[in-house]
DNA sequence: TTTTGCTGTTACAATTTTATGACGCCGCCG
DNA sequence: CGGCGGCGTCATAAAATTGTAACAGCAAAA
């Protein structure tokens, strides 16, 4: 079983944004628009989590939080409040409310989803699985799972690694050498030629159905993860 | 002998989610399609909870749960109210008229069950077993048994340890370390080869009758429970 | 264009990791 | 005491993974 995440939140498109970086990160959502149904849903469907929108139809934000605080049952409920403007005031009152974390409107998915992990392996450490993304490749280091679109991959513990190094840092370029120190260890020596070898596996295994590849070669320099070329 | 969950709803399908869900979870289950019925049916067959519809043909739901609760033989028969809508003034008339917990339709199974798990700890701990569940395999901690489909699966006691770890979190790997943390403890010291072969020990009871392994072997990293390879 | 250096690709042997069957030990019960 | 079931370990087979060498191809420099 997977973490469930409540949003809070009345803006349609705010929820999708939301739903969509959570479900990518294999959290389960359950949604409620108003302050009513937030309350409701806290309790009913028992979240790991809490994203709270600031400003809503009925009850404030904060008032639900201080509500959920002051309820046993969900009272260790971790809630992020979500605000449109970084005024220290709403950012001292929202913590005050008994709130865990706070992000400021507008935000990246990437910086919520962090703090999404942040507070979940704090509260529930069984449930915070790390989870990868780039372009349509997903890395779930927990299941030791690899998939590209909807295709599972299937790879050797070493371009499991390798892919690993090369997913924490998209984009970047990294040298042979540092391939081999951060995916073999520091203490083994082998070729650096064989890092080529290993690269063209992962190739192999993540183009399969003919899908682009996504491993750019840096003649002279190494490789890297990336979109083009 | 398990709990016996009286159902009292008038919908079929309503009924057979219920009922599917409760026996999976190990219950036995009583049906009552009206108000008169689950009276009786509360008296005769003594059940240990009441799921109770709120809307019934004849009496309504508060109206048996007053009646149950104001009879010596019933008055302790832990109830669950369900009802449609999430009003406020429904769930405290609920209450008041005695119910135990309240259900908001829709609601997930999972909810359901664990209401119905939670109550039943409560007034009968002794009814109360856990239950893990993953595709067809049902391991039900309390009475120390296992079943796959229909098929009873006999597994010594460190298989059944073992099984457990890892029905805990579906999906994830565990090292060959972590399952003897978790399933021998930390003092005892035996070989991490000796997982392999526990595992061996546990497929092969598994895989009872051409089953299909369930088990997903991942080089270099460990063993996990899965669905798929 | 030729040269030179780097990279891609393949095949293969070596190594590592797992699966499996067998064995002996131990504690329990009859 | 003897049999039995469960368990840990070992030996060996089987399978997967890996490192390397060799060579083909290709890009940039000359």
């Amino acid at each position: 079983m997977s973490a469930l995440v409540l949003i809070v939140e009345d803006e349609p498109a705010q929820v999708e944004v939301l739903r969509y970086n959570l479900e990518k990160n294999g959290y389960r959502t359950a949604v409620a628009h108003v302050g009513e149904e937030a309350l409701m849903l806290a309790e009913e469907e028992e979240p790991d989590l809490v994203i709270l929108d600031w400003m809503l139809p009925d009850i404030s934000g904060i008032e639900i939080c201080r509500r959920l605080k002051s309820q046993p049952k969900t009272r260790s409920l971790p809630v992020i409040m979500l605000t449109a403007r970084g005024e220290e005031d709403d950012r001292i009152r929202g913590l005050e409310s008994g709130a865990d974390d706070y992000v400021v409107k507008p935000y990246s998915p990437a910086e919520m989803m962090a703090r999404v992990q942040a507070l979940l392996r704090r509260s529930h450490p069984e449930l915070a699985d790390e989870v990868l993304h780039y372009s349509d490749i997903r890395m779930d280091l927990g299941r030791h799972r690899v998939t590209r679109g909807e295709k599972s991959i299937y790879l050797g513990p070493t371009e499991f690694r390798l892919l690993r190094v090369l997913m924490e840092r998209p984009s970047r370029v990294f040298s042979r050498e540092q391939l081999l120190d951060r995916a073999w260890g520091r203490e083994v020596y082998v070729e650096s030629r064989t890092v080529d070898v290993h690269i063209r596996r992962l190739r192999k295994a993540l183009n399969i159905n003919g899908f682009r590849d996504i491993i750019r070669t840096v003649r002279g320099a190494g490789y890297a993860i990336d979109e083009d070329s």
